[in-house]
DNA sequence: CATCCGACACTAT
DNA sequence: ATAGTGTCGGATG
């Protein structure tokens, strides 16, 4: 269960009649409790309480009691030795009146009537494993709303079909827009009224719902009809009350959906909730789930953490501006410096969503000029921080309406907060016309026209607060001689998960300027406009990304083309794992790079140490790899640089899985032994060379194929693969179906061979490399050096190789993806004399022989990080010892003198073919 | 052909 | 469910 869902089942529990015996259970189920962990806790089998309550180990004691005894109640579960014994998280008691519970975690305690502990529902969210996060206990009614809403948007799609084709999809986008904001208006007094508009559709419209929408339509016409005009409109009284709100959020048709009686009362349900509570930044990314289709699932579960928007803006400027607050004390000419700079701020997020990024941006900003204005005596004082500074694209249209709106409930939150209701009142209505959202794809648009540099400012004045994206483009910035900050969190695609319409997008950026441009993520296209964009004016951008633009075959496709516009990296936080509400969680590693092409900043190396806390490094540089070194990039190379041995590509199947075999496949198949003998070898992928399981595959030379065939149980399997490779999406793969016994590329192995794993966990502290002489055929997840000295495998096995290819290689999240190209090759080794060569041999052997005394540990086994057999610890030590001195003379101290003269190597190696 | 990648994709716990 | 860790196939050069 998700927190919506969650929280729409403790509500309801709420509202149903209180039963003492039923409550514990019922409230189980409602976080989620399977019927049958329910049923083990009635018949006692699992219940652990010795109160005659309910216990359920490792979660909460819960405990009804009679009336007027709760506190007395909560006391017992907390004294009572079976809470601790079980190690309950929550203790809770009720007499069905009042309800108190305690987190004996953090010791926060909760006592309300008993029908509001819905309320609560964030405190007790670990009973449903959902603890991780803390911004979702402080958003407890963006839950709600979220949850109430996506019920009213799918009744009123049910009534209204229509409204959800293509073609009515931004109307009813626009519909629900406009409610959210009606919501939140009158329960703010921006309608002279409370509940205003919910209490005249209630009043307005029949109980059979029929005329509901033709209500809701003449108070829209109402909030459009400016007062001088309103005495030619003809408004039924009623509306004569709703006050001009327009700004284009009115404008346009006033048509509604028609309303099933349903409808009315979700709308009815919806409108008595407190909207002051909403967050604008949570709610947003939350509700823009509402109308996706896809993502109505994981209803509201996507949104962008909090922490992790500041960990864009606090280093990209609001660390800077609060430096500069502290910086100005009481000084009123500095402070009023700080206000004028802020002023002409402008914040651009590109791929903005529903706006958080601008919306934390926003309040932010507001907060360090209160402090301003604070200081100087004048807490009273308007903001002079113009929305219209912060500005966004989006392509999604429900999103791009609620990020407008989330704006504006922003600015109103702000001015209660800072100046007071009355002034935020007095300020708020009409709507400023002018719009600050752009729909649209960010990668076709002009930035230049949506967030002009003040130098070549265009003077445009918009009359619609929803235009259409070029009406949009002619905007004027209240920012003469401002920054700009260009954020966000843009879309990652990998090259082969991109769309054709996607594909085109980055053909139009990069076409003509980069070879390549194929392989890059879709987000590249974001940094390369960003890079443009300061082109033509002073701007930083930092957006969150997929970590692989800075790893393996993307560096040098697009970081050459960033750097020759005048821009480097100004800060960067180094791969994290991105993490939402989404029950299966994103998975995704991320890092956080910015650009800049303004000089004298210093630079910063953000990073997450073992404790997960953020640790900020100044630097001189930081390069394309996001780390503080010179700008090397280490581009793929099709030979090696050194007299390392050539490194092959293992065998690839592209088999549809019916050439390689698992040992029960193999049973199955009841192959006569001299068939076995003949046909089927032992085959290797990373999987087999790490944990050692056996696997196999069927390996016909042409001249036997005639004898293969004539093996029912052979011939069924190449049938198969035929099959497989007829029906890919890929030309050449279908072209094998003509010879479909072989493999792809049919490489015997009846050799020596050095074999390294393409992906392999990141916790070991060597990369995983084996040494066989077994004639295994050596699957396409493995590297194969076949018929290599010795030697080779001692650099695969050393730090040194482990820390360059953890640089200049792509991860998989954070996993090692070898690559022999841009890893291999690659690898900067000194020039070996006969005697260093020997040595390394020596040292290979050795790791060989020390493994073989835990025979049959597998390489997961040996290499485990905390774990590794002093012997083989030892032989590896050696190994490292014998090299490095090869390198240096001495052992380094560190990776990072390690990693410092490998690129140190690696341009000298380069620059020398060059010449 | 060779090789790179994964807002991943499994499996084991 | 989630922590741990590498499959697999398609697109690209």
């Amino acid at each position: 269960m998700n927190a919506v869902e969650i929280e729409e089942a403790i509500t309801e529990l709420a509202e149903q009649p209180f039963d003492a015996i039923e409550f514990p259970y019922d409230f189980l189920l409602a976080f989620g409790n399977k019927q049958t962990t329910l049923k083990r806790l009635r018949t006692g089998a699992s219940n652990k309480s010795d109160l005659n309550g309910v216990l359920q180990t490792n979660n909460i004691h819960v405990k009804t009691c009679p009336a007027g005894s709760v506190s007395e109640t909560l006391a017992e579960l907390k004294a009572s030795p079976a809470t601790t014994k079980a190690k309950a998280k929550f203790i809770l008691a009720t007499d069905g009146q009042t309800l108190e519970a305690e987190d004996l975690n953090s010791g926060e305690t909760i006592a309300c009537d008993f029908k509001d502990f819905p309320d609560h529902f964030g405190f007790f969210l670990p009973l449903a494993g959902i603890s991780t996060v803390k911004q979702i206990r402080e958003s407890s009614f963006d839950i709600k709303a979220t949850g109430r809403l996506n019920r009213l948007y799918v009744e009123l799609l049910k009534t209204n079909p229509d409204w959800g084709t293509a073609e009515r999809r931004h109307d009813m986008n626009h519909f629900m827009a406009r409610l959210i904001f009606l919501f939140f208006a009158e329960d703010t007094s921006i309608l002279n009224g409370e509940d205003l508009f919910t209490s005249t559709v209630t009043q307005m419209s029949d109980k059979d719902s029929s005329n509901t929408h033709e209500v809701i339509s003449e108070l829209f016409r109402a909030m459009n009809t400016a007062i001088e005009d309103r005495a030619t409109a003809n408004l039924p009284r009623w509306a004569e009350v709703f006050p001009y709100v327009n700004g284009g959020l009115f404008s346009g048709s006033t048509e509604a959906p028609t309303f099933s009686k349903i409808a009315r009362s979700y709308l009815v349900h919806i409108g008595s909730l407190d909207w002051t509570k909403i967050n604008p930044d949570i709610f947003g990314s939350m509700i823009q789930a509402v109308a996706d289709d896809e993502e109505r699932g994981a209803l509201g579960m996507h949104y962008t953490s909090v922490p992790n928007i500041l960990k864009v803006l606090n280093p990209l400027f609001l660390d800077d501006l609060n430096a500069q607050l502290e910086a100005a004390g009481d000084n009123k000419r500095k402070l009023d410096n700080l206000r004028k700079r802020m002023s002409k701020i402008r914040v651009f997020d590109p791929a903005c969503g529903s706006g958080n990024f601008l919306v934390i941006a926003y309040k932010e900003m507001r907060a360090i000029e209160a402090k301003v204005n604070a200081f100087c005596g004048q807490p009273d004082r308007r903001s002079e921080i113009p929305l219209t500074n912060f500005r966004g694209i989006e392509l999604r249209d429900f999103p791009a309406e609620i990020a407008r709106l989330a704006l504006i409930i922003a600015e109103y939150q702000c001015d209660v907060t800072y100046r007071g209701h009355k002034d935020a009142l007095a300020a708020f209505l009409p709507l400023d016309a002018e719009n600050w959202i752009t729909q649209g794809n960010a990668l076709r648009l002009d930035w230049l026209s949506i967030c002009p540099p003040t130098s070549r400012a265009v003077k445009f004045q918009a009359d619609d607060l929803f235009m259409s994206p070029l009406e949009q483009a002619q905007m004027d910035f209240k920012n003469e001689g401002g920054e700009t900050y260009i954020c966000g969190n843009p879309p990652y695609l990998g090259s082969t998960w991109q769309s054709k319409e996607q594909k085109e997008d980055l053909k139009a950026i990069f076409d003509g300027r980069v070879k390549s441009w194929k392989s890059l993520d879709y987000v590249a296209g974001w940094f390369m406009k960003a890079a443009d964009f300061g082109q033509h004016t002073d701007c930083t951008a930092a957006f969150v990304s997929t970590n692989s633009i800075c790893q393996g075959q993307q560096v040098p496709i697009l970081w050459p083309a960033i750097f020759a516009t005048g821009h480097h990296i100004s800060f960067a936080h180094t791969s994290f794992k991105w993490a939402n509400l989404a029950s299966h969680n994103a998975g995704v590693t991320v890092a956080i790079i910015a650009v800049s092409n303004m000089t004298n900043q210093t630079r910063r190396i953000y990073s997450l140490n073992a404790e997960g806390e953020a640790v900020m490094k100044e630097v001189e540089n930081i390069n394309a790899y996001l780390i503080s070194a010179p700008n090397v990039i280490v581009g793929k190379a099709m030979k090696p640089l050194t007299e390392v041995s050539t490194m092959d590509f293992g065998n690839k199947a592209d088999d549809g899985g019916h050439l390689t075999l698992s040992s029960a496949e193999l049973e199955a198949l009841k192959l006569p032994s001299g068939a076995k003998n003949k046909f089927i070898k032992r085959f290797l992928g990373s999987k087999e060379l790490i944990n050692g399981e056996p696997r196999y595959c069927v390996w016909i030379d042409d001249d036997d194929l005639d004898q293969a065939r004539s093996i029912a149980a052979l011939d069924a399997q190449i049938e198969k693969v035929k099959a497989a490779r007829l029906s890919s999406k890929d030309a050449y793969a279908r072209s094998l179906a003509s010879r479909p016994h072989q493999f792809k590329t049919p490489r015997s192995a009846d050799r020596t061979v050095i074999v390294t794993p393409r992906v392999s966990s990141e916790h070991r502290p060597f990369l995983p490399v084996e040494y066989l002489t077994t004639g295994s055929i050596i699957g396409d997840r493995n590297f194969a050096l076949y018929d290599a000295p010795l030697w080779n495998m001692a650099l695969i096995a050393s730090r040194l190789h482990w820390v360059w290819i953890g640089t200049v290689c792509v991860r998989l999240e954070m996993r090692f993806s070898y690559s022999n190209t841009l890893g291999w090759n690659t690898f900067p080794v000194p020039k070996l004399t006969e005697k260093n060569k020997a040595d390394l041999t020596r040292c290979a052997e050795d790791i060989l022989l020390a493994r073989e005394a835990h025979f049959p540990a597998t390489i997961a086994d040996l290499y485990k990080p905390d774990a590794m057999p002093e012997n083989l610890r030892a032989a590896h030590d050696r190994n490292d010892e014998v090299l490095e001195r090869i390198y240096i003379g001495r052992r380094f101290r560190n990776d990072t003198e390690r990693l410092e003269k490998l690129f140190e190597l690696y341009t000298k190696m380069t620059t020398k073919v060059a010449e």
